[in-house]
DNA sequence: AAATGTGTACTTGTATACATCTATACATTG
DNA sequence: CAATGTATAGATGTATACAAGTACACATTT
């Protein structure tokens, strides 16, 4: 994630096998990782492994134990409100800057994935994506490198919560009608106002996803 | 950085030092990193050396070209304006939650900070260091581990255009205005308030700085 | 029986050896 | 002479061997 341009070296591979299932929960939360059993069980060294490790560790997809573990961070209702936290923080400053930024044609862009969006509304696989492809397209138009590489990493994060929400059809209707708004004060470049509208917007999908995790609790650890 | 708890390894101090370093310009940005001799320089092995070198790539304090070295990110003034944006949407975030958590000790402790940072104005390297702590102490409260970190994160980087700054005596007492109303606004729990003053505060420093640089100019490449 | 010591199995951390890849200089060719 | 091919020195990537540290079980002692 923080190379701009992903080699084909061997420790990268086995980052985006060990991310891949960090975040599909195929490691469990908790879950400890021994170097010599998932070197044998990945068919490479330690050292490349080691190289994978270090770099999910520096980006919290596992943990370091101060005895010299590592293990799966475990999942936390705190944490998770957290990260939405900063998400809004950051998508509302990118709203904000693509205000500045966007050009006639970014704006024609924004609305074309707007009526996508609200022909998928029905869908939640389908809606999902175009909600992320739109906060995507926001994040290019607002060209801060530093704010996507964090929203980048928030995401991944919230991406191991996922498969404890369930968002629903009344969700994704206010969803849309939320980037609605956005798109309209991106393209009328009112940037407090694009900036409020994404903030709340995010804040709103915390509480729903809190909701929904509450209701169904996390896993064990 | 992203560890929690420091472990007194190898390549923990080699990582602490390349650190020091590159912050300190002590490495010039553009300059490459060949293992084999900095492994001798530091006389370890080049598997902690490695590893301390992956762990920078990851925050963005070292850089992997496509081909395969590792060089010291260059300055860049796009670069910079983005991380203080950046920082200004953090900031702004964690004044908002320290409103909703601030316990009275905690607003106290605020005021006495305050006073210190009052008392120091005068001279630069103070009331620098009473500005951080500020910052920190707001961050403490606002109990966001994520956006400490990413601010930690900014904060490093931002370290290495502060060799280029030179903060006047006038743009300090702007400073301690801004942080007294924005203390007020966290003791009177006036969250949106808070969050805009913290917000035009960071901005503001970024386009002092921005001047700064503007009239020095960046190093050479 | 509880607490403490101790040994052993096993894990992590580091060094070194080897393989692969990259870049530069030089030769060759059009 | 420009452009391309090639050889070679040296870098990065990986595997393996070794050292140091940790945890668990079991024995010993009070």
């Amino acid at each position: 994630m923080a190379d701009t341009q992903p080699r084909n070296t061997g420790a990268y591979l086995v980052y985006s096998e060990l991310k891949r299932r960090i975040l599909s929960l195929e490691l469990k939360p908790g879950e400890r990782i021994y170097e010599p059993a998932m070197a044998a069980a990945l068919q490479v060294s330690r050292t490349p492994l080691r190289e994978a490790i270090r770099r999910l560790i520096s980006e919290s997809l596992l943990e370091q134990q101060a005895t010299g573990g590592v293990v799966v961070p475990p999942l936390d209702e705190q944490v998770i409100s957290e990260l939405y936290d900063v998400r809004a923080a950051l998508e509302s400053l990118m709203a904000r800057e693509a205000c500045a930024r966007a050009t006639p044609a970014d704006i024609e862009e924004l609305h074309g994935i707007l009526e996508r969006n609200a022909a998928m509304v029905g869908f939640a696989e389908e809606a999902m994506k175009y909600g992320v492809t739109l906060h995507a397209a926001i994040a290019r138009i607002a060209g801060n490198s530093w704010a996507r590489r964090f929203h980048d990493q928030i995401s991944s994060q919230v991406e191991r919560y996922r498969h404890f929400t369930n968002n629903s059809p009344d969700r994704r209707e206010e969803a849309l009608a939320d980037h609605r708004v956005l798109v309209e004060a991106i393209a009328s470049k009112e940037p407090d106002k694009a900036a409020k509208i994404a903030f709340d917007h995010v804040i709103a999908a915390r509480d729903e996803t809190l909701r929904a995790i509450a209701g169904q609790g996390l896993v064990a650890e």
